[in-house]
DNA sequence: TGAAATGTTGGGGCG
DNA sequence: ACGCCCCAACATTTC
């Protein structure tokens, strides 16, 4: 007998050409990822395509990332985007349903339950989801499925963009010169799907038995401050292009103003996809006429691109340095100093601004991500990977692809890496970049009555001035974990050392001895 | 997507 | 009036 698809009247629209009535509907699973969006989402247009039924599946399998599992922030961050996508597949007809890892037995259960013949899924390109991915695939097509992963997340496939010489970029200037000169090929957004047929539900797991928000209160600022989901991801978008994108490239170093996009959380869980980004900041800024704004704009969705094809063609280099010379740098790993840095307390206001901001927040300002990162790496000489892992666990924007990047650049062992005797000077970063102050009385109000220059550098003012601000250093604010200025000296010492290595003393006399005997060899 | 050291210039005080 | 010195202010070089 045949199946009661039979009987329904064929699908509207293009597909009743292409699938006559005597295929039977077809039921696909959208595997969601870190896609979390119904507009421009290949996958799920693909499992639609033909009048299919679906299945939206979410699998929380944190245990397949690791050792870059995502931190609390990140999973705080996860949570309501669920509940958002959730919400929004609801209201077209769909149930989101909840299962848990390993990705593969929940994926084969949920075919087996659903009787769905196809399975889809948008890319990720970290190096434990290539592999992880690769796998199901051909597992899934071994059993008979039909398995489609499809790209969703990135403007253009990493192994799509190569150098004259055919190999990948490792410098982003010429890599993003190369990606603009391609804009116009990446094709317009795919609409959300006004209706989704889906498949009759099945019995998945409450979202609250994934234990993603935490138990501690650390998160009672992230709720004021942040709205996870796609409607909260293009209402920021439209905010930001609407008030400050036209400011962007002037604003963008100022953390004492609200000037940048703030997308970077939204991006990383694909409730927005760069191409969207793309579309809407183009033809947004077009009309406004902030040429300057949306340039500079793009320019840092390339970042976010160049971090992942670089990720794609070196996965060693989430946990080794891109540049082999940095094998043996003679780190001065100090759990102290790790730990005064993780919690706001070095001594350096601009530093410690951004450390609580971060705790605080879940979210640091771009140009005090460096400074922080260039105190830890350069003055403290901590390991980089120390702070990566901080920064991955604490940040609701934590990405492997991008924090690799930034963590190696302001080390100097990365592809495109900050040459080594580029340091920071964190004092001077902060008047620069936060002249009204309004960041640093932000964030440590135990100095907020300190008068103007002295905020900068608590450590240098004179004794009169901390006493009349009731400061009294070492006790309401600590002094600087490290001298800047011989902390400075030192890490040029060492940096010079790896770019040239330590030559045996033998080693100059031997090459000119060589050269003026000339012929031998 | 630096900072500090060093070099240069030009105005003004002063003998 | 002139030369000398000092030192901002700016430019260049070096790490």
């Amino acid at each position: 007998m045949p199946a009661a698809d039979h009987e329904r009247p064929a699908p509207a629209g293009p597909s009743r050409t292409r699938h006559p009535l005597r295929i039977p509907l077809h039921t696909s699973i959208v595997w969601f990822r870190r896609d979390l969006r119904l507009h421009d989402h290949p996958a799920l247009v693909a499992a639609l395509e033909g009048g299919g039924r679906v299945v939206a599946l979410y699998i929380h399998a944190p245990q397949e990332e690791a050792p870059w599992s995502p931190g609390g922030a990140s999973r705080w961050w996860l949570h309501h985007s669920l509940v958002a996508l959730a919400g929004e597949l609801r209201a077209r007809g769909a149930d989101l349903t909840i299962a848990r890892g390993p990705s593969l037995a929940a994926l084969q259960e949920v075919a087996r339950a659903s009787g769905a013949t196809a399975i889809h899924w948008n890319r990720s390109y970290e190096p434990a989801l290539v592999v992880r991915d690769g796998l199901i695939k051909s597992t899934l097509r071994a059993a008979g499925l039909a398995a489609h992963s499809h790209a969703g997340n990135l403007l253009f496939e990493p192994w799509t963009l190569k150098n004259g010489s055919g190999e990948t970029f490792r410098v982003f200037t010429p890599f993003w010169r190369a990606a603009q000169a391609r804009l116009t090929e990446v094709g317009p957004p795919l609409a959300a799907p006004a209706t989704i047929a889906a498949a009759p539900a099945m019995a998945g797991l409450p979202l609250e038995s994934l234990a993603l928000l935490p138990r501690a209160g650390w998160d009672a600022g992230f709720a004021a401050r942040w709205s996870p989901g796609e409607d909260g991801a293009r209402a920021r978008l439209a905010a930001f292009l609407a008030d400050d994108a036209a400011g962007y490239a002037e604003m963008r170093d100022r953390p004492d103003v609200a000037g940048t996009s703030r997308l970077s959380p939204h991006l990383h869980f694909g409730e927005i996809s760069p191409r969207q980004v793309l579309a809407i900041a183009s033809a947004t800024l077009e009309r406004a006429g902030a040429r300057r704004g949306t340039e500079s704009f793009l320019r840092e969705v390339g970042w976010r691109e160049f971090g992942h094809h670089l990720l794609y063609a070196f996965p060693h280099t989430t946990e080794q340095p891109m540049d082999p010379r940095y094998a043996r740098f003679p780190w001065r790993p100090d759990p102290g100093l790790l730990q005064a840095w993780q919690r706001g307390r070095t001594g350096i206001p601009l530093v410690d601004a951004g450390m609580r901001e971060l705790w605080q927040t879940g979210w640091m300002h771009n140009r005090v991500r460096m400074v922080a990162a260039s105190f830890l790496v350069k003055n403290l000489q901590q390991p980089w990977l120390d702070g990566a892992r901080w920064f991955h666990d604490t940040l609701v924007d934590a990405d492997l692809a991008s924090n690799t990047l930034g963590w190696q650049w302001t080390a100097g062992c990365g592809a495109d890496a900050a040459p080594y005797y580029r340091i920071f000077n964190p004092v001077l970063q902060s008047e620069r970049f936060d002249p009204t102050r309004g960041y640093l009385r932000r964030w440590l109000p135990e100095l907020a009555r300190l008068p103007d220059p002295w905020l900068h550098r608590p450590f240098a003012a004179p004794a009169a001035v901390l006493a009349a601000a009731g400061v009294e250093l070492g006790r309401h604010y600590p002094l600087p974990l490290v001298d800047l200025a011989g902390s400075r000296e030192r890490a040029l010492a060492d940096w010079q050392g790896i770019r040239t290595p330590a030559q045996a003393p033998a080693a100059a006399p031997a090459r000119r001895r060589r050269t003026g005997e000339g012929g031998d060899a």
